[in-house]
DNA sequence: TGTGAAGCTTCCCATCATGGGAAGGTCAAG
DNA sequence: CTTGACCTTCCCATGATGGGAAGCTTCACA
């Protein structure tokens, strides 16, 4: 199998194929006498495994702590789940931030009229107490 | 007013205040006969704007557009509000994303032991159905 | 007046994960 | 033999930020 077979098989790119390579993620593929790369089942399973770890948002470092676990048969499953536990928790703080942010601009836009006129609470929300300030760019001809 | 007092003043680190210049979301600053930058009330109050929108998730580029209008008396709060929602659009499909991403991994989380024993129904979710491959690298001294 | 520390300048590099594209080798079908 | 679809490596770009070096200036203090 080539790497754009199993590229196809896997759902990870050709480009990304060869950057896991490179960084050490996957094993360097043995290669056809053309220098082709490789591929079998097993690199498949292995691609096809990161590709559902960076569905879930995984860091490709975090993958691969995941991978080495799954290949190591006297794993303790604890090990697993405390990455996954870390992982949740950063996901929820980051939620939580966005979620911050979606709440504030939600009243804001509430708040504003979004019509013709040029009063908007938005601006004098992230403008503070300043006076917007003289045009910097894109002078429009100036008398 | 130097950089640095400019960058306590806004709460924008004097790295990405010459950033911004840089790439032209604030304009070049005048220099001083030693080269160095000065700031005035004006240049502190644009900052902080700046400083604003990016703690609202709004991108650089979202910003300069915010920024503009900001500075353009005639503006439509309409145009105001178009950047807000399309970016709250944004903000809630990443959230959602992830929110999905953090069901799955408690549902997998909580199905796992986290104990001493390899049995990890998270390694077993994204492996699919792959049997675990043999190791990749750190070869333990093979017999 | 000297000196050292702190602040400024520019320039280059790193992050994280991914894509784009060029230049060139290879292969299979027509 | 040509054409097109592969493959290879190499370099560059993204977005926003930080780190750090090398070389200025400026200021405070002895």
């Amino acid at each position: 199998m080539n790497i754009g077979q199993a590229s196809e098989a896997s759902g990870v790119s050709a480009k990304m194929i060869r950057y896991y390579e490179e960084i050490g993620l996957i094993r360097p593929m043995g290669r056809t006498g053309n220098n082709y790369r490789v591929y079998g089942e097993e690199e498949v399973h292995v691609l096809r495994f990161i590709k559902r770890a960076r569905n879930l948002g995984f860091s490709l470092e975090e993958t691969e702590t995941l991978l080495k676990l799954w290949q190591d048969q006297s794993r303790e499953s604890a090990a697993v789940k405390d990455v996954a536990t870390a992982h949740i928790a950063d996901l929820e703080r980051r939620i939580a931030e966005m979620q911050g942010m979606v709440k504030t601009l939600k009243h804001l836009a509430h708040c504003c009229g979004g019509d013709q006129r040029p009063n908007c609470p938005i601006l004098d929300d992230l403008a503070g107490d300043a006076p917007a300030p003289t045009p910097r760019k894109k002078a429009k001809q100036p008398a």
